[in-house]
DNA sequence: AAGTGCACTGGGCGATCGTCCAATTATTAG
DNA sequence: CTAATAATTGGACGATCGCCCAGTGCACTT
């Protein structure tokens, strides 16, 4: 039977992992920091989990499945404008060379070497971007589908850039970002 | 002194650690294999590098310059939506799971972790997008400055998800990022 | 008090790591 | 052709890797 205890050991390992691989890169995460990390012996890590990578996925894929639902919850509600900018400031929580910001990008990478990985990541983003572009529709923005797919890789990729530059804050790409939001060509009457 | 059969192992080094920085992962490149691809002595790797990481950081940062100065001068002249076809077209060359692409991420996430890689890479940047920043002024593209930074993000963000994600193909999404380059439906760009 | 079983420790296993170096080969200078 | 220098090899070094396992501590039943 698996007690208290023990689940409270897991947690600690997955929180563990998951600065680690923020910290030194997906690959460079080994057993022995691991459990220093988690503050525990060096052999709990095979005993709680069938292999390091095995715990290492889960750790990732619940920090990215936590971080996306509750992103769509933030969002359900608001206009498309108001929502992105409360997006894009709760993006500004992660300055882009944090821990939580390369897991992001360690996840994405590791996904295209670990099938299993691969498999888990590809759910959670298929229902953020259905959320999204849910939002998106009942915003009236045009083309949901294709604008969440797009928005969605935007975020990751200005959470990419930011580590190497600092000037790219909220305040500067949201100008630029509501520019997807709104209705192509047709000159209609402004909003704001 | 060095001779050109010297400098060819180097290239030779290079190209092998390009590769297998974007199969493995940054951290998981080895001097062996890394040798082995090259076709070379295990030893060689320090007598022509002071370090591994020395030579992944030239290896990384040069295919990086490459791909920034040749799609600079390929946008030149071009006009914004023209251009962004263009770009995007040459972006379907790269899958997402080709080891260029994934090169391209574990750079940015090498230079979070080596302050050297980082400035080379932050060099490389600016002057890309000086360069975007200049093409997009020419084409008549409001907020020229800001808009350069959120394409550059938006464009290593789409070729992050494209591994996750087949249906991200460039057709998908012309259409949406074309609406970034068009000025905002209500002329006075105020300012707050 | 003895028994039972899960949680956990710490060290051992072979493999591989980055780096270094003596020895060997290829190239060039005199 | 010989001497000198550059280029290259393959193995050794200690450290660290993932994984495994015999042994210990602890909580709970009987």
């Amino acid at each position: 039977m698996t007690t208290e205890r023990s689940r409270q050991v897991r947690e600690r390992l997955l929180g563990a992992a998951a600065e680690l691989i923020g910290e030194r890169g997906w690959s460079a995460v080994s057993t022995r920091v691991l459990a220093e990390r988690a503050g525990v012996g060096p052999g709990l890590v095979h005993y709680h989990y069938p292999s390091l990578n095995a715990l290492l996925n889960e750790a990732a894929l619940g920090v990215l499945a936590e971080v996306a639902d509750q992103t769509a919850v933030h969002l359900r509600g608001t206009a498309p404008q108001e929502g992105l900018d409360l997006a894009l400031g709760a993006l500004d929580a992660y300055p882009g060379d944090d821990p939580t910001s390369a897991l992001f990008i360690e996840a994405y990478l590791a996904a295209g070497r670990d099938e299993e990985l691969r498999r888990g990541i590809t759910d959670v983003l298929e229902r953020f971007r259905a959320a999204l572009a849910d939002w998106l529709r009942a915003g009236g923005v045009p083309d949901p589908e294709a604008t969440a797919r797009v928005l969605a890789s935007a975020v990751d990729g200005i959470m990419l850039h930011r580590a190497l530059d600092p000037d790219l804050t909220a305040g500067a790409v949201a100008p630029v970002l509501r520019r997807i939001l709104q209705p192509v060509p047709v000159a209609t009457e402004g909003e704001r």
